[in-house]
DNA sequence: CCTACCGATCGGTAGG
DNA sequence: CCTACCGATCGGTAGG
């Protein structure tokens, strides 16, 4: 029945919401199965009926943002410039990390405790990903659109410090989400320019 | 004895390096005082002949870190423009990550599982610590040196581009401390200059 | 520095 | 979704 189901997935996105919260205030292995259970007000063999594992829950936080993220550097604009590219994924970072600030969260800095096949396939999609990046700074470079930096060092900042933003969000009244993302672009595109 | 008491502090800091290494590797509440003292080679109960608690041999990384960092901002040559003093910052950032690496780490992402007097401690320190260099940028921006990008956002991405050399180290082939220590000041002092 | 052990808590299952 | 429970493991102590 469709109300069955939608019950049903419903709960699980509830569990994994809640759990995105607790994984980022108190680490995965910091938050019990208890805690979790306790918030969403069940008992905790009642979790087991909507999800697999504690495992389970980290991997569909980290890859569903994982995959956000791919994506949206597959379907970048080619013909755009290198600058115009690298804006475009300073902005969309940077917005990932304030619009979904728990899950965004986790996936930078849980994902150590992704079990094994995870745990690779992360690691090596992580990898691609730099890559990827680090090839369109190149571009910028050889174009003389961007000064002769190094495009490995370049993309861990600019990624590095979009996770920095996870100490933001107290001071929210000194700084909206769009004077964080244009302060973001003009410090780090600014360092690249020629 | 002088012996017993060097023998004494040699194993605390035998127990404080395995730990930081330890925790950097698999978090503070992923690792357990039995993993620790296996590492080392006796059993768990005689880690508490020399240290008080868990929570006491992370107190003690952190903060070693952390009075390192503050020291060296006291000590800074006022006389210096800002430019000079954020770049030296940068360096000596870059370098306490690398030269301290497993202690470094550990500040800047367990520094959360401290308990309740400690955390707010080292929390006060911090941003005691962020305002100041704030106050060297806005410093920058008053005189011309440096661009009008927000103070807040800078200092955020400075320290944060720092910690993201935690996924330095693997790739130690490419590039040189000397190379990684460069290119930093390049983008992150070249997104500010006028 | 060890043996022996404490109560608490962990992730998870059986059976309804 | 709950009660009842499993074996494993946790940080830490007593006593030598």
């Amino acid at each position: 029945m469709a109300t069955t189901t939608r019950k049903r997935s419903s709960k699980k996105e509830e569990i994994l919401k809640t759990a995105a919260r607790m994984f980022r205030e108190k680490g995965y292995t910091g938050t019990s199965m208890r805690d979790l259970a306790e918030k969403i007000g069940i008992e905790a063999a009642s979790l087991y009926n909507h999800i697999q594992s504690k495992g389970e829950i980290l991997d569909e936080i980290v890859f569903s943002i994982a995959r956000d993220c791919q994506e949206q550097l597959e379907n970048m604009n080619a013909s755009e410039t290198a600058l115009q590219r690298i804006e475009s994924l300073i902005r969309f970072h940077t917005k990932m990390m304030i619009d979904h600030f728990e899950s965004y969260s986790v996936m930078v800095s849980e994902w150590i405790h992704l079990e094994e096949d995870k745990l690779s396939e992360f690691v090596s999609d992580r990898r691609r990903y730099v890559k990827k990046i680090e090839t369109i700074v190149q571009e910028g470079i050889d174009n003389k659109e961007f000064k002769p930096v190094s495009p490995y060092v370049v993309v861990l900042n600019i990624l590095s410090s979009v996770r920095g933003l996870e100490f933001w969000q107290k001071s929210a009244k000194t700084h909206t989400a769009e004077e964080i993302e244009e302060n973001m672009v003009k410090h780090l595109i600014g360092g690249l320019k020629l």
